[in-house]
DNA sequence: TCAGAAACGGAATCTAGTGTCATTTTCGGT
DNA sequence: ACCGAAAATGACACTAGATTCCGTTTCTGA
């Protein structure tokens, strides 16, 4: 018991830390493969080649396949909601023009994550909900989360006055967070597409609706 | 050569006729296998074993488990085509009112055709896309579709000035649809949900935006 | 430098499905 | 009722991977 708890980092052994750096390296080549091939077509073999290790060494790090896409999605999960995390809470704005940068911050950091790695949102949204149907389940989750969090957001603005009293907040957040789901897809399929005008075009459709003045 | 061809129904044999309705079957046990266990864990046993056939009898209507569930995805979008095809045309409308009165009767069957058989989008949305890399493309290909006809029925009103001269056609078309995509999705993981209710607030939005007038 | 422990690697094992085929059953016509 | 053709069947051969195992290599600490 030397070495143990030196309270360097977070009190991890030398070995230790190595232990979690290539779980660390597993868990990306492993999201690179999937995303790239599909989570069923590739093997184990795949993604220990890919790091250049045996793929019984494969392993001593991960329980199964089931084990590691686990790890995979809940890391992609993780960024996604730490992006929006980071843009200020519900609570933090109090007037329509602070809503709609607020909106605009939001929808600006989501491009960012998702065009900065188009492996992303097809691992998120094309491979893993067809993964098994406790993945499904889990994907389904998030948008709900996803729904909620939009919908305090809407709730927040009636209460201040400067969203309509009578706005169904849980379905409006509903159909907002599908136009950005919607752009993401786009932009799977259009990897070139402008995201900035697609993002002005869903903000135009919130505040002004597409009728014409 | 003694009944070939007796013009009754559409110049079928009554061998043809009844292969047709095997086939027939068998598309309809695979949906139903694919929607309920999905694809990766279905095996051609299965399918075979809803209709009390043998397994090998399947081959004889199909190439391969590629082969079915192209036909079950084909036979799903010429449904989901033939629904939106059935409301009027992008030209038939002439005014805001009678266009809005159109995206209801097309929200209205969307919302028929998807909440009368939740294994329909469960398959369309979750299953597909995993597939393969082909049915991944194909899926958004649909989407884009969809995209470009919801542009041609807002050109259609730029053209005739019920909606604004300077709306991004394209790019309004896919927050839209991203709508109705969303709308889908939530109906999934909330079967009870009120589409009438969630129909209507897309529309609000759509039409007024979300700002307090 | 050495002994024991931990990490590796990849051959070997096991399992699950796919797709084939020789045999049996059913069908349509006479 | 009988015959050849067509359809159905399910045992079987094969393959692809996932997971296990154990001999070998690399580390660690003294």
């Amino acid at each position: 018991m030397t070495a143990i708890s030196a309270a360097d980092g977070a009190g991890l052994t030398r070995a230790e830390r190595r232990k979690a750096e290539t779980r660390r390296e597993i868990i990306d080549a492993a999201f690179a493969c999937f995303a790239e091939q599909g989570y069923h077509a590739t093997g184990i073999a795949d993604i220990a080649a890919r790091l250049g290790m045996g793929h019984g060494t494969f392993y001593r790090y991960f329980e199964n396949k089931r084990d590691i896409v686990e790890h995979v999605i809940t890391d992609l999960i993780d960024k996604v909601v730490g992006a929006l995390a980071a843009e200020n809470a519900p609570g933090a704005v109090h007037t329509l023009e602070g809503y709609r940068a607020q909106t605009e911050r939001i929808g600006t950091a989501l491009a960012r994550i998702f065009s900065e790695d188009p492996r992303m949102a097809r691992m998120l949204l094309l491979e893993a909900p067809g993964i098994d149907q406790g993945m499904g389940e889990r994907i389904l989750g998030f948008f709900e989360l996803a729904t909620s969090l939009t919908a305090s957001y809407l709730a927040h603005g009636v209460e201040l006055g400067y969203l309509p009293a009578d706005l169904d907040v849980d379905n409006t957040a509903r159909a907002i967070n599908g136009m950005i789901l919607g752009s993401v897809l786009a932009s799977l399929q259009q990897p070139e597409l402008d995201q900035r005008a697609l993002s002005a075009a869903i903000r135009r459709v919130m505040y002004d609706g597409i009728a014409a003045r």
